[in-house]
DNA sequence: TCAATTCCCATTGACACCCATCAGTTCCCA
DNA sequence: TGGGAACTGATGGGTGTCAATGGGAATTGA
């Protein structure tokens, strides 16, 4: 788990671009040389994951919403059948492909921006407008998260 | 466990500061050679601490509220968006990402704020007046806090 | 045969490592 | 009990390495 923090890395001519080392570690961790990239429905952003959260968010349609419901219907559709899996090339990139870039309007820089288990693309500006609303939005409603106890470390 | 106390370190010119020794020891026996950092946006300060609670963050993000809603969406932006990993150098430093500095106003000097399970970092001048506030509203309130039953510490 | 990828190599900066020094404590011993 | 001696944590600076990048060559598939 080390999705974290902002990173801004450039796109080439070819749509290329860098994924940043600690992401690219933490996905080869999990299994997979490569990224799993989806549109983001509520963002002007990509949503990117490595083969776990790919997994539990397959995992979480088909036991939160019944076989051909509307709900699954839609979820999946948005998620799971627009996801391209991209593998690294030998310095750790991937190609964007066209139809990703064009949703964002990403062309030459992308911020990749981690969230936990998962991170998201975006075109720097676009992002900039957006943290600031969130942390607006959240100061407004006075934001605050119940702590969940800690676990007991199995991993190390 | 025992973030406690205050440390005054020096911040040089690329930006490295030493984490105060008892500090580095605890973050080192969580699992990981290095610090979590991001911008308390409560305060003019930042929050730093190690792998467990981190993954603390992370986890109560993730178990109290839905994927794509707007609390998750806020919480997760405001902290693990802006968290920065900071790795320990051979010495016991990390190098202070510009962004941070900046957020903080810090410049040659770092003092550290033992609170637990996590500490700040402040610029020694705004932390002296923000102390002075607290101890004046605790007051004020007559604060009081209810002391948790010890717990059987298994892990030592 | 052509176009689109994928691979390979060269370049470049940032930063991670190494070493040397300094200052504050603790420890030792007269 | 006072004065070193030795250790350890903090600090400063030089340098090598590696992640990020750009372009060209090779491979694949249509």
């Amino acid at each position: 788990m080390a999705l974290l923090g902002r990173h801004l890395n450039k796109i080439d001519k070819k749509g290329r671009v860098s994924i940043p080392k600690p992401f690219r570690t933490a996905m080869i961790a999990e299994g997979y040389c490569g990224v799993y990239i989806f549109p983001s429905f509520k963002t002007q952003a990509l949503e990117g994951s490595g083969e776990v959260f790919i997994q539990r968010l397959t995992d979480s349609i088909e036991e939160n919403f019944d076989l051909f419901s509307d709900d699954q219907e839609d979820l999946a559709s948005i998620t799971l059948e627009s996801t391209h899996q991209l593998p690294f090339d030998p310095e750790g990139r991937v190609t964007l492909p066209l139809e990703l870039r064009e949703y964002t309007g990403l062309t030459n820089e992308a911020l990749f921006v981690g969230r936990g288990s998962s991170f998201r693309i975006w075109v720097p500006e676009v992002y900039k407008i957006y943290a600031a609303q969130q942390l607006d939005r959240a100061k407004a409603r006075g934001a605050t998260l119940p702590l969940s106890p800690s676990k007991p470390n199995w991993g190390a």
